[in-house]
RNA sequence: GGCGGCUUCGCCAAGUGGACUAAGGCCACGGUUUGCAAAACCGUUAUCCUGGGUUCGAAUCCCAGAGCCGCCUCCA
């Protein structure tokens, strides 16, 4: 059993070993909070979300940060245009901390309605001012960076590794004729630390380079170096922002700590609606709480999981619909395993039962092994499934301790790992429920009324009278199941 | 123009040169089960974009071509 990334840094699979044993740090670039979350952030962070679940399961002690960018991400490019923030800010007219704080909240909810554990930091840009000037001084002394009119600009030429990331060398991108030539810098391709506030801008803050706010790129190196130190065993981030994002970040760091930064580089691939990348230019991206109106959180969640982090994603109702089938079908077996381990007694445990469990647990954990491919982990889930549908709807005779023995490994894997088998999902955002949530004491009750008088009816071989029940409760998106240990039921949307 | 990626069953989607006569899901069809259903189970459906090559052996490696996509402005 070894854990293998795909690192972006190296393009090659590699086992994966903290720099301190027992020990990971891991730093993920979190949403610039000036609008809703949307399918994309979901993708990101659900995969990221699993990458720390499985380190944790596997025994790593983890730290895991995620940035809360709220300044300095420019609308055009790292240098020029409006900051984003801002200019939602006076569309809204709200103030930029304002915001900020709407939208950060509204990020929070939505991942926790995916079922994402909170980061363990979540640091805000605003919120970091001395550190990121402090490492803005730092690359001044150490001649990686010059003031310009009251900016400052990372001279590139300085770092020779500069493109190491994304593959890109100095000379073509001095050649891309999309850098806008800016007059305060030496060289095209330098990137802004700081820049200077022009009059009317509100967002703010006093340095030795006069009044201004730090530059997007910043605040991940600023940050990441706090919390986690100056070498982090994994950053992940969105492929798109490989570059300029990451490979700015890259410059920053390791030219004022004279180490490498990142040890794994994992980048996750983007959700397309109908082959074409999701995007805010585009126009058709869909935010979470729309999405949430048509499928549960967690239906949306296992789709994610569905295709390999490094895979785009296609977003279509016909997708999303397949996907909630399957989840349910993974849900009723768990469902239909926890109502028989509620009747079952003491009695005989199988040892080939416990074979099977060992044999679908080493599918799924070595699955997960190879760079987190949750599509193969949830294969063996579903074969796993396959078995346990057999046995429970066998009739023989189960001991209590090995049916709970075969739940425990649904929490284990589907439950801590995946995230997808989830007794309470939260659903803030959402009326959604799944087939085998629970409901409210009284419709239990009243629901055993209709069922204890529709099997009467069904002894007496009334059936016209026992179908007529089943069907109105149909018609209202609740299904009955008759099984041979008795009557279930579920509500389906 | 530069850099990178993808193309596997009707659809989605794994696949780590040899146990691939290719996982899993959805859909469809047949069957078992059921009073009838539902659920579940069993079965049926691919030689891997095209053409060369390397190899004892390739979906997996190399070359060429076709198509699609991403990055090189902001985006997870």
């Amino acid at each position: 059993m070894t854990l293998k990334f795909y690192n972006s840094l190296t393009k090659k699979k590699e086992v994966f070993t903290p720099l301190h044993e027992g020990y990971v740090t891991m730093y993920v670039c979190g949403p610039t909070v000036y609008d809703h979350p949307h399918l994309g952030h979901a993708k990101s962070y659900v995969s990221f979300d699993v990458i720390v679940r499985y380190l944790r399961y596997i025994g790593y002690k983890v730290r895991y940060v995620q940035n809360i960018t709220d300044v300095g991400h420019l609308t055009d490019n790292a240098d020029t245009g409006e900051d984003k923030i801002l200019k939602r800010a006076q569309r809204e007219h709200r103030e930029p901390a304002e915001l900020v704080e709407i939208y950060t909240r509204s990020y929070f909810e939505d991942m926790d309605a995916l079922n994402n554990v909170r980061p363990d930091i979540s640091p805000r840009a605003t919120a970091h001012i001395p550190e990121q000037i402090e490492l803005v001084e730092r690359l001044i002394e150490k001649g990686y960076a010059y003031v310009s009119n009251g900016s400052v600009y990372f001279d590139v030429q300085k770092f020779k590794e500069y493109g190491k990331l994304s593959g890109r060398k100095q000379e073509e991108l001095e050649a891309g004729a999309r850098i806008e030539i800016n007059p305060e810098k030496i060289n095209p391709s330098d990137f802004a630390l700081w820049k200077k506030a022009a009059p009317g801008h509100i967002m703010r803050w006093k340095s030795p380079w006069g009044e201004g706010f730090p530059g997007w790129h910043l605040e991940c190196s600023a940050m990441s170096m706090k919390y986690l130190g100056q070498t982090l065993d994994i950053h992940g981030g969105g492929l798109e922002n490989t570059f300029p994002h990451h490979e700015c970040e890259i410059a920053q760091s390791e030219a004022a700590n004279e180490r490498p930064f990142v040890r794994y580089w994992i980048h996750n691939n983007m959700v397309t609606v109908n082959g074409q990348k999701m995007g805010k230019s585009l126009g058709n991206f869909v935010t979470l709480k729309e999405a949430f109106k048509s499928y549960h959180p967690l239906t949306i969640r296992f789709f994610i999981l569905t295709s390999h982090y490094r895979s785009p994603l296609d977003y279509s109702n016909d997708a999303l619909d397949a996907a909630n089938k399957g989840l349910e079908r993974l849900l009723n077996t768990v469902k239909s395993l926890r109502e028989r381990i509620a009747k079952a007694k003491d009695g005989f445990s199988p040892d080939e039962i416990y074979e099977k469990l060992e044999h679908y647990k080493k599918m799924f954990l070595d699955a997960m092994d190879e760079d987190i491919n949750t599509p193969g982990a949830i294969a063996a889930l579903f074969d796993l499934s396959k078995e346990v549908n057999t046995l429970v709807n066998s009739g023989q005779e189960i001991s209590k301790k090995c049916l709970e023995d075969i739940d425990k490994l649904y929490q284990e894997l589907g439950e801590d790992i995946l995230g997808i088998i989830e007794p309470k999902p939260k659903t803030l955002t959402t009326t959604f429920t799944l087939s085998w949530q629970v409901e409210d004491k009284t419709t239990e009750d009243i629901m055993k009324v209709l069922i204890d008088t529709r099997n009467e009816l069904r002894k007496a071989k009334q059936w016209q009278l026992s179908d007529f029940i089943r069907t109105k409760l149909s018609e209202i998106g609740i299904v009955l199941d008759d099984r041979p240990d008795g009557t279930t039921w579920k509500k389906i949307k």
